[in-house]
DNA sequence: TCCTTATTTGAATGATCATTCCATAATTGG
DNA sequence: CCAATTATGGAATGATCATTCAAATAAGGA
């Protein structure tokens, strides 16, 4: 029929997400964009629309990978326990990268409803996972069994945009693990 | 001599800090500015340099009020410990408004030197006194005597950030207290 | 080969950006 | 009144912004 599509969406998209996590939204111009995609400015937009429209579409597909990570090394240890603090001790190895997340909530908060619609649903799922995996940890007898896992599970992932943000502001990887632990040790 | 100067730098710089911690650096339009800040264009200028500049100060404004803040909390309860739990509560209370501070680190981390410059004084000062308060609070028999009180104090403030980022998300009130219940218990 | 679609690039669009020039008015002390 | 300084706002500057148009090339299947 016709000429196949040459470069990969979701490639494409992953070089948009490199820019905004690192320039945010309103530092990020199309030429960069364009330049970190690999692909020409026509078939951005083509592809994806407009900048808002291809910044939500990041801001979604980096969530999703967030939350898969999240997942995985929550899942990774035998006790309930070791995911939590696998999981922490992922985000502390990741703190020198700008998260995207918590760049897009300082940026516009719960201001622009169409960037919330896609904050909300990963945020909901995460808090889940995390609360679930909260109550296996309290039924081992590693975390206080008196402690509300949902409210654990959010402060777990407070935690995990302090540490993010405490390493965006230079810290070492020295101080970060110590916030992992402070952390963990409120669990117990 | 010569006309005297009408409007107080502080003032008009409020106004910017209003603009900048809603919108960030790149969100902000000098013409925002102006109307926020309550000066003409002209004098803005004059009085503030560059945009850039204006932000830097508007930074530096923000940070030494909220220092002031958190000591004036800290020192407020005849225990040190009730000093600290004041100074989380004041956080909870006014998470609903963006923080400047937790802003520029997540726009700019630690890119900029003369930013960089602004942030690393002021970071140290609230660290510095945070942690003399847990040490009063260790000798209160308040907090746990086997924590390290740099630590502990570090901890605090990305407890601080991860309020205020999640307030910026919308977390309501009980669950932001929950944080801040979550953080104190920590240092049990 | 032809048709369709994909892709890229140059050029243009119109808006907005930060910033400066300039003319004017206002307010002080001498 | 004069001189000096501050303030204001309109107009202009030149840059950059996101976005679109248009033309050219490329790559498939029929």
């Amino acid at each position: 029929m016709a000429r196949p599509r040459e470069f990969d969406a979701d490639t494409a998209l992953d070089g948009a997400i490199g820019v905004f996590r690192e320039h945010g939204f309103e530092g990020a111009s199309a030429e960069m964009l364009v330049g970190a995609m690999g692909i020409g400015r026509q078939s951005l937009y083509d592809t994806f629309g407009d900048k808002w429209r291809l910044y939500r579409l990041a801001v979604r597909r980096y969530g999703m990978g967030e939350c898969a990570a999240h997942f995985e090394a929550l899942r990774s240890g035998v006790r309930a326990i070791d995911g939590i603090d696998a999981m922490l001790r992922r985000v502390v190895e990741t703190a020198h990268q700008p998260c995207l997340g918590v760049g897009s909530i300082c940026e516009f908060g719960v201001s622009r409803p169409d960037l919330a619609e896609v904050h909300t649903p990963l945020a909901k799922t995460l808090r889940d996972a995390i609360a679930a995996r909260v109550r296996d940890a309290q039924r081992d007898g590693d975390v206080a069994a008196n402690l509300d896992p949902e409210a654990a599970s959010e402060f777990l992932i407070a935690n995990i945009a302090g540490i993010r943000v405490a390493g965006r502001g230079g810290a070492n990887r020295g101080a970060l693990t110590g916030l992992a632990d402070m952390a963990l040790r409120a669990l117990r």
